[in-house]
DNA sequence: TCCTACGATGGACCAAGTCCAAGTCAATAC
DNA sequence: GTATTGACTTGGACTTGGTCCATCGTAGGA
């Protein structure tokens, strides 16, 4: 079952067809979709649902903190892997996105003579290159 | 003087005065001007300049390697100080960009078992936070 | 079951960026 | 200095991704 509208029903947020809809349709473990891809899959499942309401729910699950706004392209995507702390590598060749593990967390890496006076809260760190299939097609 | 209309010059790369000025205006140690801006200021100088031509030539300074692409927000902003590895570090208040330095290469953080077969060849890191402005602001 | 405030709708609007056919001009050759 | 030509520029239409807003609908409490 959901795992994201578990969590979400956990909170006092109220649950019509369309928000559940949407946080079925990004449920799971590698999800990285754009508004529009939200917008086909919860279409499918709920034909009158309006493009408004994707963008409010999605901006809603995000101030939540329940997914993560991703921008490795051009549209937005959208990470329900909220809970455990990853970063993306993205093929630059297809597009294709995989969430992974750097050795050390990154903000550590950032010295305090490098912060300039800021509070420095979050760190996201995107790894370009090519994935197996695009490499072997040159 | 321009570092990056000298380093051009050393290219085989038609000059004219539009892409002299787009140089000019991009020239400089902390930059990191949107295309929109580009055109402005260029603009100020070179009245007849067109929108197309801005995005051309910043496309081709990116491709040239001169230039570098970063998205923090909306719109990209083009940062030219390309010649030195650095990433950067955003104010979520006011949207202000600090080029840093960490102490580790990024790239080096990821272990070959969360590489899944890519040819990782970039790692870039945005850090945010707030500035010190927006900080005391609440 | 009724109320009401919160959510959904869709269509207009906006910002950033791309495309294209036609005109212009920098650099080379003479 | 002039002619040539292919690369560059132009502006306006178009596309994409996203926001706004007035109005309607409905979840959930009394």
């Amino acid at each position: 079952m959901s795992d994201l509208l578990e969590r979400l029903r956990g909170r006092d947020w109220r649950m019509t067809a369309q928000r559940r809809v949407i946080a079925e349709v990004l449920d799971g473990e590698h999800v990285h979709l754009t508004a529009d891809e939200v917008l086909a899959r919860a279409t499918a499942r709920l034909p009158e649902i309006s493009r408004a309401t994707v963008y409010n729910t999605l901006g809603e699950l995000v101030s939540l903190g329940e997914v993560i706004e991703v921008s490795t392209g051009r549209a937005k995507r959208y990470d329900p892997n909220a809970h455990h702390p990853h970063q993306h590598l993205v093929c630059s060749g297809c597009g294709a996105i995989r969430d992974v593990h750097p050795a050390a967390d990154p903000l550590a890496a950032l010295p305090a003579s490098e912060r300039f006076g800021f509070t420095v809260s979050e760190a996201s760190v995107t790894y370009r290159g090519l994935c197996p299939e695009c490499a072997a097609r040159g």
